[in-house]
DNA sequence: TAGGTATAGACGTCTAGACAAATTATGAAT
DNA sequence: ATTCATAATTTGTCTAGACGTCTATACCTA
């Protein structure tokens, strides 16, 4: 390997790494070459191999991670938190295809908990949709959606159909709702979980519980949201 | 000096050397010990003083300059440059105290420049104003002002009072005006400029070129503004 | 087969030294 | 006193080596 004078090998190699990665030699989600490959590729010192790696992170290009190597960064999908956020609308709006994949519904009698967020009385009957969200085909979260069937009676058909809750929702004349509250929380995804996401189960995700109401106030959805925490980011305003 | 486990000495010099800074040890704007002098306190290798001054380079608490050294860096005033952008309502919003002193005012012909943004005639008298914005006492911007004599006569006396342009205009009857176009630039100072910056000659400004229309779209003001680049950035959104 | 252990692989930290590049201080010559 | 060349200071880059920490895998044992 020859380089140029006047700019310093690291930033040469950053470069070049760069330039592999926007090419598609290194996609996204893939593992890098072990440092001691680049050693042997560009004949540096390995410190300097770091130098460069380091500024790739720094550029959140690149996912360093202890013993295991490094990994091309997912481009994090920003996804704000408002009381109107639309997973449809934000994925779009960032140029890539939204998908809302149902991978299991069925119809349960309300515990406590689900009770509560719906204000229902415990035992009433729910609808529970387990979905996948994805953009380009690569899974963002996971979710778990409780609807009562009183009101909703047949929104699974319509869901799978439209694959939107949204609109699924117009079709019960609610043309207008809003996020009541969000709660926020990490952990470590079940295997399930991460199998869906097809993320690594020692990556992190994003959990979050919320409940939206319709223009009166009523709920009409409570849902438990894994988001995975390498290719989301979320945005409190 | 002698070392926790479990945190690297890196990370733990770094902490030093921030709660140093945030105990005003070394004050914004003044010049850290060098490297060695470093080495010698912390009695470690020069690279891992490095390791440590490279976080807080990336956390914007400190500015090394080659051949110079290392500054504590003067907290940067984040200036949006929208259409109502007040300087006063940014400062005080950011808990701190704006002041706005008059350098120097004068009464001049307009040349074919200043004519043009101000839609008069050129040779038309205006009235020019050299002023100087600061924020805790810290000067952020220089900046000339030109206004229409015609319109504006005995403003100094009012801008010298209320050391506020936006107050000045209420007093001809303008209680809003907005921006009409920005223009920026990067470049060194003036010696003049440099000096009522209190900063260094080879440390660029940020130039802005303004105008400001009332109401009905009338250029009330034409204005250069020299922001200190180590003290002001500015937000386009 | 399940579980624990040993080992190799991979990144993280620290030290040591040499030279390059940029800036500042010094001192001589005019 | 000013200017200019030189030296000293200070940060930037690169190499070399050692050891620590974390992860994954292979292997051994119960």
């Amino acid at each position: 390997m020859d380089w140029e004078p006047g700019l310093s090998i690291w930033k040469q190699i950053e470069k070049l790494l760069l330039s592999d990665i926007a090419d598609g030699v290194f996609a996204p989600g893939d593992k890098m070459p072990t440092e001691m490959e680049l050693v042997r590729r560009f004949g540096v010192n390995r410190h300097t191999v770091r130098r460069a790696m380091a500024a790739l992170v720094d550029a959140n290009v690149v996912r360093v991670e202890q013993g295991r190597g490094a990994f091309v960064q997912e481009q994090i999908l920003d996804y704000p938190l408002g009381s109107k956020t639309r997973f449809s609308q934000i994925v779009s709006g960032r140029h890539r295809l939204p998908d809302k994949r149902l991978i299991s519904s069925e119809i349960l009698k309300a515990n406590a908990n689900i009770a509560q967020f719906l204000d229902v009385k415990p035992g009433t009957r729910v609808i529970e949709l387990f979905s996948v969200s994805e953009a380009d085909g690569i899974p963002l979260a996971v979710a778990t959606s409780y609807l009562p069937v009183a009101r909703f009676e047949g929104i699974v058909e319509i869901f799978t159909q439209t694959k939107s809750l949204t609109e699924a929702f117009k079709h019960f004349g609610i043309d207008d709702y809003s996020r009541k509250t969000t709660r926020i929380s990490a952990q470590l995804p079940s295997s399930r979980v991460a199998s869906l996401l097809k993320q690594a189960k020692n990556r992190p995700v994003i959990s979050t519980e919320s409940v939206d109401v319709d223009a009166s106030g009523v709920p009409i959805e409570y849902g438990i949201t894994a988001f995975s925490s390498d290719r989301v980011q979320l945005i409190v305003e």
